[in-house]
DNA sequence: GATTATTATTGAACAATGTTCAATAATTAA
DNA sequence: TTAATTATTGAACATTGTTCAATAATAATC
């Protein structure tokens, strides 16, 4: 077959994300294959390269859209809470949620080695992590302090549910997510 | 060719860890292929098979002797401190030297996806552990709050480190490893 | 409307990965 | 010396990512 022209670029560009979002929702991270997603949109894969640099620019692209989405529900805590501390535990439960709920698209975000990041990705990170580092500004003082106890919030968040998925951290007794989270926060807020 | 016995099956189990480990420190973890450690040894990708169950399994075994090597560095720690302070800092120093010193072989160990995790490396893990949550005790209060915040203490340490080598949390400011895990642990052990 | 130019899509190919396993040849046992 | 054992090979298969000339459907031109 030769030219077809169902969609346009742009549309295709979105169908393949979508697609590759349900495969990796559907069957976890290793599912995201050129093949696999060309023929679920009923393409091949080298159409898939017209769109996407490599395999990797439509893996972070899916990523960008997870990131939004969440960016998304953190700016509702903020809009529902207007206490520093009750905002920041607020935005840890939708990051524990959002891992428990889809964790086979917290791995793609988190969990998966990229060769490339581009501008696009590192913007959809400001979203989220600015208003984290905005909520601390009362508790850390300066907004250089405020920035990087976002960054340690955001690091332990992560390294709790990465060694939880992974089970690298499988030590004798297990304890829920949810647990450590709290038992940081009470400590890290303590000021 | 055909049967060589150059070495009993076990020497030849250290061999391709030693190889692989070699590969890994040189060319990154996306080096550690079958055929790049067999070539290395002398041998065909067939043999490796015929020492570990799968790709994943020789990964883990030089994750072990990574492991181990780490808990040698936490014993000599704690027998030059005795506070328990002091001792958390030095660990958290040697973790953060590990990760900078060797940054590939942390990065097979705790940033590598892996499908199989063997009883052997459990044990491995709780070397490193143990010590952490005893050292924790006095801070912490009971046994189960020590380890919980071990694994506090553990997962920030590992967030801080994956999020900076990987790059999936460059905001504006880059700031060092150190200066995050300072100001974890000043908020982190004041109690 | 016929012809030409453009381009979206294909599909076959290549290299590299993990993995298997019958064949083989060197060692060990009888 | 002969037979049994087994460590090692090497070729094969399936699956990856990726490329790119060929193709066929659309758009442009006359």
């Amino acid at each position: 077959m030769g030219r077809r022209k169902d969609h346009t670029r742009e549309e295709l560009t979105r169908i393949a994300i979508n697609a590759g979002t349900e495969l990796v929702v559907a069957e976890g991270p290793e599912a995201l294959t050129a093949r696999n997603v060309a023929k679920l949109i009923g393409y091949t894969p080298g159409t898939l390269y017209n769109l996407f640099e490599n395999i990797d620019e439509l893996c972070t692209a899916i990523n960008i859209k997870t990131l939004n989405r969440f960016a998304v529900e953190i700016e509702q805590i903020l809009n529902e809470h207007s206490k520093s501390k009750k905002r920041l535990r607020r935005i840890c439960q939708a990051y524990l949620n959002f891992h428990q709920k889809k964790p086979e698209l917290w791995a793609l975000c988190f969990a998966t080695p990229l060769r490339s990041l581009n501008e696009d990705y590192h913007q959809a990170v400001h979203k989220v992590f600015d208003p984290v580092a905005e909520a601390l500004l009362p508790i850390s003082g300066d907004p250089q302090a405020a920035r990087q106890d976002a960054k340690v919030l955001w690091s332990t968040l992560h390294g709790i549910c990465l060694l939880q998925q992974t089970g690298k951290l499988n030590v004798a007794e297990t304890d829920p997510a949810e647990i450590l989270v709290k038992r940081f926060l009470d400590q890290f807020l303590k000021r």
